[in-house]
RNA sequence: GCCGUUGUAGCUCAGUCGGUAGAGCGCAUCCUUGGUAAGGAUGAGGUCACCGGUUCAAUUCCGGUCAAUGGCUCCA
């Protein structure tokens, strides 16, 4: 049997050692197996770029062609180890080792290769001949900070691929590279939803009207189904003073993602990360009785945070979107069914926009370790038993992620791939028992006495940004009808057919169907090619026919069908998809 | 921001081992009035991302900047 960890994991000293063969100077991080290869990083003067990487490369096949050449497993005293890599001058080595040491560990493993050798756990493969033939490759080259820390030195990582076999290999290649064919944004630019430009900036995306169209139906969406779940929508401005901040802690907490402030006759405003300040305002607007409990504030919120040039990517991530926020103020016995209200709320738009299968929850709670959370144990007990507890009462599988929560309390993060395999969060929430506080948030209970709110921030279908670049890459751009910015587009077969297809747009238009038409002077197998580029849903052909019987005929996207039907029964059974939101084209 | 890669027409891309550029699609005009994934002809369109340097000569070589992209960090 093949053990593809061990494969991996060999791969990677043999990677080590070609290098440190090359480049002597060269000192090792750490080079471990991942999912889809292994890595090695290396600190190392040189630069390595994809023409080194052939010759490292090349290098392995070197080392590899001795087939015989074994990893030897052995054992060493800790101490020694210590003097052996000081001596070799691997610092990063050395302070593994001695952290190793400070746990109370007395020897070191260490697999060797004739003359090189690494600390290392293993397992390993016995010798290179078992190494399968041809079944890797090195990848690309990457930049890692030691100890994954910003604050340490850049190593020089190089990754390869490596699986069980050439076939395994090529089909994980070609795998990735049909990947690639739904990502946003490439279907993005060939669909016409979105473009950005150097003169508006990086991070800040231009919907298209396509794009745009897309947007407003899943705002309207959310919004209509928010405000029949008991939310109240407001509008509040995408400024705020400095003090703002100050007041709810972001300034303290949260400086590095907020753009630097503008001064305004004196006073200083920021571009607001966040939109829970101002809700909070709002709320202190008046007093509330707990009879007015709970309050559910919810806005379409363009934000604004700052992110490293490298940090952008697409729709996904950017300096300003649009976040589908709210902040549910209630009191403490009503936290726990406004927050299962939530999850159902977001249960049902995933079912509604057929993403369902593919997000995991995460439930993020604090780490102890990191010193970014507000130091009130008390109530990070309580929030972090509170969000478990619902999580089993509704009986959601979830995965807990240590260190991922919000300063100020555990969220309820959705989860999702992207075209690429890496994660994103799609939605977050969470539970806050330490803003009210701060804003000085009050009711007064039925005993006559104030008493403090506690808080929800939940968003429901995340960023219309982000969720739009996963439904392109969940459909591949083949939208459900109702999401759809084109729903569709009447072909004439001729330019004679013109009048009647104009007709029928106005019909259809009429009737809030988006549709599009193309009059041109083309012939109709050229107007579908284009039609079917753009997944629309419906391309409906208008030819002598159809004209004479005051039908259209309907050629289904997913199936490939074609039937005809009378204008008006198109429109009819067009309106029922539309507003039942079925991801299937039922006729 | 850092490490690597990339940047040629609106789009997708070719090309120039240094002598200022091509294709297809798209666009415009004309012919064609055509029934299921590209009908034909003609034409317009490029400071080869930007700024410097080397050179008789730079889109090509070198340096810097900007942007995109794969990683790292961060994150909705």
């Amino acid at each position: 049997m093949i053990n593809l960890e061990a494969i991996r994991h060999s791969l990677s000293h043999v990677l080590a050692e070609a290098v440190q063969k090359l480049y002597p100077d060269a000192k090792l991080g750490f080079g471990p197996a991942i999912d889809n290869g292994f890595y090695y990083d290396f600190d190392i003067k040189d630069k390595i770029g994809t023409e080194e990487l052939e010759k490292i490369q090349s290098a392995m096949k070197k080392i590899i062609k001795n087939k015989v050449k074994r990893f030897n497993h052995e054992t060493m005293p800790i101490d020694e180890a210590i003097k052996l890599y000081s001596d070799k001058g691997e610092i990063y080595k050395v302070e593994l080792i001695e952290e190793l040491k400070a746990k109370g560990e007395t020897e070191v493993s260490i697999y060797r290769q004739e003359s090189w050798s690494d600390i290392c756990k293993g397992p390993h493969i016995e010798k290179m001949g078992d190494i399968p033939k041809n079944c890797w490759k090195l990848d690309r080259v990457a930049g890692a900070y030691w100890r994954g820390d910003e604050k340490n030195k850049m190593l020089t990582r190089i990754y390869g691929l490596a699986f069980e076999s050439l076939e395994a290999l090529e089909e994980y290649i070609k795998m990735r590279e049909e990947a690639q064919a739904r990502d946003h944004r490439k279907l993005g630019k060939e669909l016409e939803l979105f473009m950005f430009s150097d003169l508006v900036g990086k991070g800040l995306p231009m919907l298209l009207p396509k794009g745009a169209t897309m947007r407003r139906v899943l705002e309207r969406f959310v919004i209509d189904e928010e405000i029949r779940r008991g939310y109240e929508h407001v509008i509040t401005p995408v400024l705020g003073k400095v003090d703002l901040y100050k007041a709810s802690g972001h300034w303290d907490h949260y400086q590095d993602s907020m753009y630097n402030p503008i001064d305004i006759e004196g006073e200083q405003f920021v571009l607001r990360p966040m939109t829970c300040p101002h809700h909070f305002e709002m709320y202190k607007g008046k007093p509330h009785s707990y009879n007015d409990l709970p309050r559910r504030f919810a806005e379409v919120s363009p934000l604004f945070r700052f992110e490293k040039s490298g940090e952008l990517s697409g729709l996904i991530r950017l300096r300003n979107f649009t976040l589908a926020d709210a902040h549910i103020v209630c009191t403490i016995e009503q936290l726990k069914d406004e927050f299962k209200a939530v999850l159902e709320l977001l249960k049902y738009i995933m079912d509604t926009l057929g993403i369902s299968d593919k997000v995991w929850f995460r439930a993020s709670l604090r780490d102890d370790t990191k010193d970014k959370y507000v130091d009130n144990p008390k109530m990070w007990e309580f929030s972090e038993k509170l969000l478990i507890d619902i999580l089993d009462d509704l009986g959601w599988k979830y995965e807990v992620a240590l260190g991922e929560a919000a300063f100020y309390g555990p969220k309820l993060d959705i989860q999702i791939k992207n075209v690429n395999g890496k994660d994103d969060t799609i939605i977050t929430n969470q539970i806050d028992l330490v803003l009210a506080e701060r804003f000085d948030m009050e009711f007064t209970d039925r005993d006559g006495q104030k008493k403090r709110p506690v808080i929800i921030h939940r968003s429901s279908i995340g960023c219309l940004e982000r969720t739009i670049a996963f439904l392109i890459e969940h459909y591949a751009g083949a939208f459900p009808f109702w999401i759809a910015p084109v729903q569709v587009k009447l072909l004439s077969i001729s330019e004679k057919l013109n009048d009647y297809a104009e007709e029928v747009y106005n019909k259809m238009f009429d009737a809030g169907i988006r549709v599009e038409k193309d009059v041109r002077d083309e012939k109709l197998g050229k107007k579908i090619r284009e039609g079917r580029l753009m997944r629309i849903p419906y391309l409906a052909i208008l030819g002598y026919d159809e004209k004479e019987s005051g039908k259209i005929t309907l050629r289904n996207r997913d199936t490939g069908e074609q039937a005809s039907y009378s204008v008006d029964e198109a429109i009819d059974k067009m309106i029922l998809m539309d507003r039942k939101k079925s991801n299937t084209l039922i006729i």
